[in-house]
DNA sequence: TTGAAAGCGCTACCAC
DNA sequence: GTGGTAGCGCTTTCAA
């Protein structure tokens, strides 16, 4: 192995003047800080990240939590993610919490010593839990807004209301909505922006579902039976679901039923061009939280920021006029 | 922040003492065992990373490289992964490579004095570099054989092969197979191993190909027009694509055309109980995986040993006998 | 069975 | 602008 005192030597320097050329070069001369560069490369110089984290108390890794990787919604998140982070020279460990708080209050607590900050997507944990942790360590919320803590949020919920607006200038007027998964916080959200957006639509709400193709598919009879015309599904994977048991059935989208989706379904290679949905700034998301949590690690600060994420409305052919207007109230 | 010392001091003994009642209890009293570790979860006492790993060259960090997250098929393997970690200790930074040989090979150089040991699904790098890489530090490869190199396989290769059979058994003389995406180790090995199973079958070789939705619904002309009876896909995504497709043109399933599925749909919240499929065990293979690298670990040992898992097959109503049976020669 | 002391590789302070 | 030195928290000889 390759020390720092190895360098100085093979370049006629002190330990020290190679420990500043290689992380504080603006306090060396730019002579010595070439040499000490070139002997550090012939040498094939690395830093040992133990003895440096054990001094400077900072160990180059960051945490970052997510409710699950079976939803591939997370994967460009991971993806934007790991690349803001080795940009700034850190490394990501990803811990997967299965969407259970006990499981994420234990990996805060084993992880807490163990990295510089961390950014959790979606936690299940109590208000007060994240709060208190955000206390003891640089911590940011993606998609989850808790007082005391700073997040970063993809405004699916104002993309959701301009579905419905979409959909009402469309003649709909009965529009279902498939809720996501216990726990969800953005979910009411949603809904709560949904119903905001059009007041003179009727929503069912059904749910909540996990986001699987089942239990879209089970959801067609429900939503034509309550004389739904259009439906918002939580996820790619329940419209999916719901998509596939509708042609089974012979009908057509959107003669029979106009179809849209809150999330984009192009992250899991099922993107469907003719799906109307909401683009999300997914790897934009991921990198931006890391981004915030490495502010936080560099200043120490505690701004208790918020960023919102704005979503694209994709505006496709799985949306059209419904076969019988209803009648309009004059 | 509590120290060795001041546990020492607590418990009215030396910090040497401490040391070695909480990673050597063997070679302590069992007295003063229960005074030291009374103490320690008394004032709270945490190890020290940094300063552990920077005595013993142990940092508590184990690697495992994917090819993608986009595709769910990786989700419960690191679910497996990080269990088993968990349970040993470890953490896990979980890195993406994006099928990317050069990504891979820079992320084993940045993270090789990092880690103790390195997991890599599906590498994409050459062997020789695997090899190379082996020799420096504790390697497994999950799904990709390589000399010199431990290794665990998910015989998909063998499934598939039985799929063949099976579907030679319906009476199917002309089965296409939807090749996965350039690159992958296993699907030529899949392909070979049909081959050998059904070989008075003719075989159409289709591919390579994203494992996307698209891509699947793309090839329904094809296959039907070659007059193929029956389908094996590489994975479940192109499947659902094709089967998608397959239903929008009003065909149906096995009737017009028999499928079946070289991995298992249930990870990705995409489970359709009417698919015959391949059960793949990829938690468990995840969970072998990082098993086989930790005794690496402890072993110091190269013992470059070979697991081989085998899959299920599960055999649903998306299989039955072709319509027109070919003529059989007599 | 226990304690004292050395030192892992690095950074940061204090001199010069 | 540069070098000497102390010390981060821990494990691990070596002595007792």
């Amino acid at each position: 192995m390759v020390r720092l005192k190895d360098v100085a030597q093979a370049a006629g320097v002190s330990a020290s003047t190679v420990s500043r050329a290689l992380s504080n070069p603006e306090l060396i001369s730019e002579a010595t800080r070439a040499r000490v560069l070139a002997a550090a490369d012939r040498l094939g110089y690395r830093h040992h990240p133990a003895a440096r984290a054990l001094v400077t108390g900072r160990t180059g890794l960051l945490a970052f939590s997510v409710p699950t990787l079976a939803n591939p919604f997370f994967a460009p998140i991971i993806a934007g993610a790991q690349e803001a982070a080795e940009e700034a020279g850190y490394e990501l460990i990803v811990a997967v919490t299965d969407s259970s708080p006990e499981r994420e209050t234990a990996l805060f607590d084993r992880l807490a010593d163990r990295v510089d900050g961390f950014a959790a997507a979606g936690p299940r944990s109590p208000a007060s839990q994240l709060a208190r942790f955000a206390r003891s360590l640089p911590l940011v919320t993606l998609n989850r807004r808790v007082r005391g803590v700073d997040s970063v949020i993809i405004d699916t919920p104002d993309g959701v209301g301009r579905l419905g607006t979409h959909l009402a200038g469309l003649g709909h007027r009965k529009i279902a909505y498939l809720g996501g998964p216990t726990g969800s916080w953005l979910d009411p959200r949603r809904l709560r922006r949904l119903r905001e957006a059009v007041p003179d639509c009727a929503i069912l709400p059904l749910g909540p579902f996990p986001p699987e193709f089942e239990a879209g598919a089970r959801t067609v009879e429900t939503v034509l039976d309550a004389g739904c015309t259009a439906v918002i599904a939580y996820n790619s994977t329940l419209l999916l679901g719901l998509l596939h048991r509708l042609t089974m059935l012979g009908l057509s989208t959107p003669e029979d039923l106009s179809l849209a989706c809150a999330d984009d379904l192009s992250a899991a290679g099922l993107a469907m061009p003719d799906v109307t949905a909401l683009h999300v700034p997914a790897a934009e998301a991921g990198r931006r939280t890391v981004e915030h949590v490495l502010s936080l690690v560099a200043s120490e600060s505690r701004s208790a920021a918020h960023q919102l994420l704005p979503v694209e409305l994709l505006t496709r052919a799985s949306t059209g006029r419904p076969r019988e207007l209803p009648m309009s109230g004059g």
